[in-house]
DNA sequence: CAAAAATTTTAATCTGCATTAAAATAATCG
DNA sequence: CGATTATTTTAATGCAGATTAAAATTTTTG
């Protein structure tokens, strides 16, 4: 029967296609890539990966709440160890870009959410949105502290966040580049929350 | 025959096209998108495209060169108009965001490259560098004069550039949000391009 | 090693969607 | 108005890809 040691087999397995199924999705898309694709990147058929998923809508769904739950557990990182609002979102960033061009992506761009059934599209949109949220909060402190110059918080989190839900789209797992993506990404977007200092 | 009358009719109804594809392809993906979707936002049929497309394929395609086109556009005018590297950075962003949230929009976004024929896609390719290029040349003319802050300009433009490429998937139309990312984006991208002022 | 369980493949089926040709309708022109 | 041209629809066709069931293979276990 099934063993601890199986368990470990069939999550690590199981893994794997989720992380060759982000790889494809965020080259072709979700409706561009077919099942084919995905086993074709680990050596199986595709009828492979029904042991391991339902379909192939609730792969997406699974790519995309990984990529959630690893977005969070950035942004949890970064609000527990920043000192002020500023470091906090300074280092969310780096933490999430670590991530994802670390060895723990590639994560899914979640671009077609419209694709998902209904409970799961809401699942991911209600994530999602608390995600942004989330990082509003840490301008807001970072603002009310002195740490971030004020700023239209709901703006200013649209745009860093477009930067780095773009990344996948031109970053393919060179690891050169890799780094230097994340030594330079979060000076970059957080260059602009600075408050001015005193003129002159 | 075909007058010109009949040449513009012809012309603004696959402009017509053009839009309502490029609205549907930024909400589910290009593949996700069958014509159908496409036609019923125009209240036609399916078949009907074809009469102003050779294919699927060549839709996206279109949507892709417009899009360019539209990008090309905005950078040229901020060239033309700035006087340093900061102002054509600034006016380049603007323009390019005017016209994707305004009544010229929507752009569609650049998201299935891959989907492209060879050909088409070498195209677009090359054009899509040739714009990177622009904006980076603008960032070193703006270092160069002392109008930006020295910086790495591949990672900075990557970074700009994503946050203004992820635009259409948070802003469907609203045009009361499109005055307000027109308002706050081009600030928000270039407030961390600006020289830092003497410390003190 | 043999049996049982786990994993993968083979081989079908089924469906949505792109594509096309021919027919129908609408617009334009003399 | 009648004829010509432009545009759209109706009605197939064909295929790619998702899904499934049964068979084959591999792995685990006693």
């Amino acid at each position: 029967m099934a063993r601890v040691a199986d368990e470990t087999r069939f999550e690590a397995q199981r893994h794997r296609i989720l992380k060759a199924a982000a790889t494809c999705f965020n080259q072709k898309g979700f409706s561009g890539t077919s099942l084919k694709d995905v086993s074709r990147h680990l050596g199986l058929t595709d009828a492979a990966l029904y042991y391991y998923v339902k379909n192939k809508e609730e792969l997406v769904h699974q790519c995309y709440l990984r990529a959630a739950e690893l977005g969070r557990e950035a942004m949890d990182r970064g609000k527990e160890e920043g000192r002020n609002g500023f470091e906090k979102a300074y280092l969310y960033i780096a933490y999430h870009i670590e991530i994802m061009v670390g060895d723990r992506g590639p994560v899914a761009i979640m671009s077609e959410i419209p694709s998902l059934k209904r409970s799961h599209r809401n699942e991911i949109l209600e994530v999602s949105r608390r995600h942004s949220l989330g990082f509003e909060e840490i301008l807001e402190e970072g603002i009310a502290d002195g740490s971030i110059a004020p700023c239209n918080v709901r703006m200013t989190g649209n745009a860093v966040m477009g930067s780095i839900n773009w990344i996948p789209k031109w970053f393919h797992g060179d690891s050169k580049m890799g780094r230097e993506i994340l030594e330079k990404f979060p000076d970059i977007l957080t260059a602009g929350l600075r408050p001015v200092k005193a003129e002159k």
